[in-house]
This record gives C-alpha cells, structure tokens and sequence, in this order.
DNA sequence: CGGCATCCCGAGGGATACTG
DNA sequence: CAGTATCCCTCGGGATGCCG
C-alpha cells in the first residue's frame, strides 16, 4: 500500500484518474466486471452472455482490465485451450460498485423512458423546412 | 412507480437498459454527475472544472442527461441569462454510485499503477523489427 | 477454443465562428 | 453567459480470414 504522494484528481486532466476512468467509463468493460461478479468466466461464456459484443473488443477489454489488476486471466492448457477470467481482489471491490450501476439501470428504467417522453413533449423535434 | 412489465435485462442489446448503460458509461456523463453532487452549478462552472471538456460536449451531456430525467436545467432571465444545472430526485439515487466510482478510481490508483507496471513487465512489447 | 491481423466505415467529438 | 451551426478528422469498433 504505497501512500499517494501526488493528490489524485480526477477533474484534472494531466492526472492518471482521467484515464483510468475513461477505461471503465465504457459500456463493454462495465459489463464485464458485472458479469464477472458472480465468479470466473471463460472467453466464449462472456461472449455468449454479453450480447453482441465482437471477438475483438472483448479481447481488447479484457486486456485493458487484466493490465489494470481488475481481473485475472487463467490458462489451461487442455486440447483445445480454455481460459478463465476472473476478478482479482482489487476488482472485487470494484465490481461492487459497477453492479450497483448496472442495476440501478435495470431499476430505473421504467423512470427515465418516463421522462424521456416527457423531454420529448416539451422539446418537440425542429425540422429544416427547404421552404419549396 | 409503474411496475416493470417487461424483465429489464442489462445483457440483452435488445433492452432499452443497455442504450442507458451507454449514455452513463460515458467519461464526460459521469464526471458532470460527480461534479453537480455538491449542488446546483452554472454551465461555465462545470466547464471550468471538468478540465479540457468542449462547450459542445458539454452541452449534449447535459442534455441527454436532462431528457434522462437526470439533471433539471434552470434558467435565469438576467442578463445575461445564466444556467443552472442541478440533480433531480431520481439523479440524485444515481450520483451516490457514480461518486463512489469515481472516488474508487482516485483511493485505488496507486495499485492500478503497480498493476500496470507489473504486467508490461511480464508483457514486453512486440516491436516490429524491419530486418535490414 | 481463444485468440491475432487487416481492412474499412461512420459516428463522436475537437476547432472555429456566430447569436439571443 | 450559454448556447447553435459547420467543418473536419480521428479512431472505435464491425467484418472477415487465419492460427496454435
């Protein structure tokens, strides 16, 4: 546990925060963390459950999030391959935080497409007219 | 409080949760959200403190967040005319988790560091070596 | 199965100028 | 002060093909 020598910012833009939020600001890795949530997961069960999300970004994903020390992959060496992702200790206690998000999505719902109809009402759409 | 007809499911693209959790999984979204836990703040304040964000970015945050139902938008008739941001009700429910989130990143960053520097070591980089 | 390498497209968002 | 309106360009990420 090293003292942060530097007082983290996470409105200052030169500070590392910014980044570091940037990453999990992302739809695709929030919901990697809050699938892992309920233990590890193989690369093809995390694609299948995590609807159309491509090969490629969830590979990108995962390797941002294990770089980070959120999760940690686990190879075996079986014919053919699998490997295992899974949070490590320091992504646990994220991952608490990123399923209250997520759910807060679910429990919400009903509540924000209410307000949007309500937006909508009061600001209707400006069409451009090319005055024929 | 309508009662969920349909099973929200953050998994399935085909939820309206998961353009929600997109809206929120946003840098600029959740560094306005942390930003107006404190109070009501002015557009040109929240520009000012939320380092290197654009006047346009910051006007189609704040007004995805509105039409969400997230932030209410004041506006004084002085001149000139000022703006005031703050949460509503239902933002406020939202803004605790984000601020945990985003004071996660600030209390945890040292270890994400010593991750990072951890595994870029066991990871070196491929350069692609033109054999002259 | 769990990737990596390429190609390629369109939207997000930066820069700039103008306005009620 | 708090926006709107354009232009323009990057780059995230989809599609495809191949590999250990």
């Amino acid at each position: 546990m090293i003292k942060p020598s530097i007082p983290y910012d996470i409105y200052d833009n030169r500070c590392p925060t910014r980044d570091m939020l940037a990453r999990l600001a992302d739809k695709w890795a929030l919901l990697v963390l809050a699938r892992l949530e309920n233990g590890p997961m193989r690369f093809n069960g995390l694609k299948r459950d995590i609807r159309l999300i491509t090969q490629k970004v969830l590979t990108q994903t995962l390797r941002k999030l294990e770089r980070d020390g959120i999760i940690a992959r686990q190879v075996f060496y079986t014919v053919p391959v699998s490997v295992e992702y899974s949070l490590t200790p320091l992504g646990r206690t994220l991952t608490e935080t990123v399923s209250v998000l997520a759910h807060w999505v679910e429990h919400n719902m009903d509540a924000v497409l209410a307000a949007q109809v309500a937006y909508d009402e009061a600001n209707p759409a400006k069409i451009k007219e090319p005055t024929a």
